[in-house]
DNA sequence: AAAAATTTAGCAACAGCGTTGCGTAATAGG
DNA sequence: CCTATTACGCAACGCTGTTGCTAAATTTTT
């Protein structure tokens, strides 16, 4: 939740959540490692546990003997203490996951997708898919709510969905608040490539820095992680990274434009040249780097993971290359941790990391 | 300022700076206009600005008669309370700037560096020119410090210069730390191209969106305002806009890579042919627009500022005729407003804005 | 000219946050 | 059994923004 003016309340949310990524990151944890982690006083630490623990989220788990003096508790997260359910709605399918608050993936299914669905398909289709997954354990108090990741073009903020590529009757649908209504349930709505990336932000931790998700998966997209935030850019639409141009002189791409990075690349691995597709894929990333300076790009997206081997050798051969980068410009290349998943998860995390994460202050 | 806990301290800080953001974009104000665009309480306001005034930092200005009621108190910036000295340190020459607590450049000087000049050759540069600028007023206790905007690499986070591009004698220069020792000033080193957008940021004031400068002066590069804040990647590198790859069989740029924006850029340009340079220019920018989303582009650098209107009219014929662009997709192409004082500006506004902007969470 | 209505300003009490000071509990070692 | 050590938490405090209410300054109405 993003707000403007900064009151003792939002000190309260913030404090809460810096304890909570500490809980996330480290199995376990005590007193004092919060209190070196954060800054804050040990008693301030205290009173955040305290309210923590009265809400279930965190548990005692032990006592650590320092040698000497009075045994310090021990503090867990308690992962089932709250669910978020995420979707993927891809073209052709709908992928499902149960995520609990420590980021982890209890159950995940793919359903097929009528050709061209409506709005009132996926809603039916998303509802027999969330009872399922609710049945399986009593989720019902501990529910927080759905994530929907999808291709865009979508409005973030308001929930609509504008132009869905390729999908008929996607036009300025207002999907988060007819889920809503439709399923009795918190919905937040975002493309599919900015659910991904904090997936892997979320289950990194809080030392993961600037990143990247690069998906290929019928098209190309890239999912942005910056400042310590999503980034969706001026109208929920960065990330077309597969419509950058990368071959001025090169076909003819869908978009209107010559030699943009997906036709190249698709030209490539239509011909069965994979290698070269993921060279031409490397390129793009490179490109990417020496924009924004990542320190991790992750690879995901059903076409790349195909031939993950390729992808991955090809982008870290290309990132290593670079004859600019010095020992100092570290960039960490790898594969989705998540796999397929690594979307439905990201939506359902960005629904936790409403609630649980930490909150953002919207100055004006 | 960025801290990791909050605490009630930092609400002051906050508050205060979201109340100044008003009257920085603002001429005039008073205490209903900041309660409408922070959502804070009049009586709230009212203490924030009495903090302010004592501080000297606005004043009162005349009343506003609502027709029926009390007057209501008008306030406004004092610009002349803080000033800041900019430094736009380019492989031929430093600009210096005056800048006030508003924004406005009050002087502006450009002077000569020896060729492949010392630390000691700019530190004695920097000493005379803000000698002389502070001499023009008695800005003793009013000088807030300096602020450096210069060609890269650097450690932004430590004051480092890692090897600035083409100057020999500026390997691991710890220059923030030599400079305030030498001049008896804070310093804050930064990128030309993120100081640059800074002083675009501050100047448009809140509702200034995602956005990106670029520059054209020597080489290419780009600096970007993402999410609210400065963006400089993971190693403070980010920008090197011009080592894109945008021709696969273009020729071979210094960065060893082929058909680099900058390369294919600089031989059109040197062929003559300004309005094809700038068509490619345009390329490059509109491939940024599918990646990150932009509400704002802006243009600047010497070599651009050559041909303002041509690069201008190229660029926004390209965002406008590309065909994914819908109607709310709308991107705002601008020259710079500051000309060829926008760095060095840039540079003393990101020491104001350290300490009357909005300060960051830097969450663990 | 006096009263009413309207708008703005600010004093005073309050709730809630993290901080500080200091006392208490729990352990190991002498 | 005493001491040193470590961890914990109550109570008072300072600070924030908020709330309730009164006062001030002006125009409009009577």
């Amino acid at each position: 939740m993003t707000r403007v003016t900064a009151d003792v309340t939002f000190l309260r949310g913030y404090n809460q959540a810096l304890v909570m990524a500490v809980g996330r990151t480290a199995r376990t944890f005590e007193r004092a490692t919060v209190v070196e982690a954060t800054g804050l006083t040990p008693q301030a630490v205290s009173k955040v546990i305290a309210r923590l623990i009265a809400d279930g989220l965190i548990r005692p788990a032990g006592v650590r003997r320092p040698g000497i003096g009075k045994p310090a508790v021990v503090y867990e997260l308690v992962p089932d203490s709250r669910y978020a359910i995420g979707a993927h709605v891809a073209r052709r399918t709908l992928r499902l996951v149960l995520v609990d608050l420590a980021g982890t993936v209890h159950h995940s299914a793919i359903s097929p997708l009528p050709r061209d669905f409506t709005p009132e398909q996926l809603l039916d289709a998303l509802s027999v898919g969330i009872d399922t997954m609710a049945g399986i354990r009593d989720l019902q108090s501990r529910l927080t709510g759905l994530g929907i990741g999808m291709i865009g073009p979508l409005d973030h903020a308001n929930g609509l969905v504008r132009d869905a590529h390729g999908l008929r009757h996607w036009h300025d649908v207002p999907l988060r608040e007819i889920a809503e209504k439709h399923l009795g349930l918190p919905v937040h709505l975002d493309k599919d490539v900015t659910a991904g990336i904090t997936a892997e932000a979320w289950r990194h931790g809080a030392t993961f820095g600037d990143a990247a998700l690069i998906m290929v998966e019928s098209g190309i997209g890239g999912g942005f992680w910056l400042g310590g935030a999503a980034h969706r850019g001026a109208h929920t639409n960065a990330g077309e990274f597969g419509h950058t141009v990368v071959d001025l002189t090169g076909p003819r791409c869908v978009c209107g434009r010559h030699g943009c990075l997906e036709i190249v690349h698709h030209r490539a691995a239509e011909a069965g040249d994979i290698a070269h597709a993921a060279r031409v894929l490397a390129v793009g990333v490179v490109n990417l780097l020496q924009t924004l300076d990542l320190a991790h790009v992750v690879l995901a997206g059903a076409d790349l993971l195909r031939h993950p081997q390729t992808y991955l050798a090809a982008v870290t051969e290309a990132v290593g290359a670079d004859a600019r980068r010095a020992d100092w410009l570290s960039t960490r290349v790898a594969l989705s941790s998540l796999g397929a998943d690594v979307i439905a998860a990201g939506a359902a995390i960005q629904v936790l990391d409403q609630h649980y994460g930490i909150p953002e202050l919207a100055p004006i």
